[in-house]
DNA sequence: GACATGACGGCAG
DNA sequence: CCTGCCGCCATGT
């Protein structure tokens, strides 16, 4: 069913530590489907904006802000990750491989910090 | 059903 | 480093 992938997602969203990224490949590779990138970035484009999921914290694999459109109706993408501290330069993190967070290797902790 | 379009990613070249 | 091209899958015409 389409909505546990939803779910899952969102899931995994959530886990994300406030001040740190991760990509869309990399949600879709912690979920099995290894080639569904593009339907973790439609998942999060289902969210409606403001939304309470820290969905700012998802980038594409180069670290670029390619969802930034889709925080029209509430605080930029932007303005989201400045305020933890993450810094944006012509639409890319600055640092990014410092501050990318792989859920395949961190869920586990991410899991036991609840 | 055919086609176009995405918050994507991998792999040439 | 950048540029296409292709595979991917849900949605809208």
């Amino acid at each position: 069913l389409v909505t546990n992938f939803l779910q899952a997602v969102y899931e995994i969203v959530e886990l994300i530590p406030t001040g740190r990224v991760t990509t869309y490949g990399a949600i879709a590779h912690c979920l099995g489907s290894k080639q569904g990138a593009r339907m973790v970035g439609w998942a999060l484009s289902q969210l409606h904006y403001p939304t309470p999921y820290p969905a700012h914290r998802v980038v594409n694999r180069h670290g670029i802000l390619t969802g930034k459109k889709h925080f029209q109706t509430g605080p930029s993408m932007e303005a989201l990750l400045l305020a933890e501290g993450i810094l944006i330069k012509n639409d890319q993190i600055e640092n990014f491989e410092a501050l990318f967070w792989d859920p395949n290797q961190e869920i586990i902790p991410a899991l036991l910090a609840l």
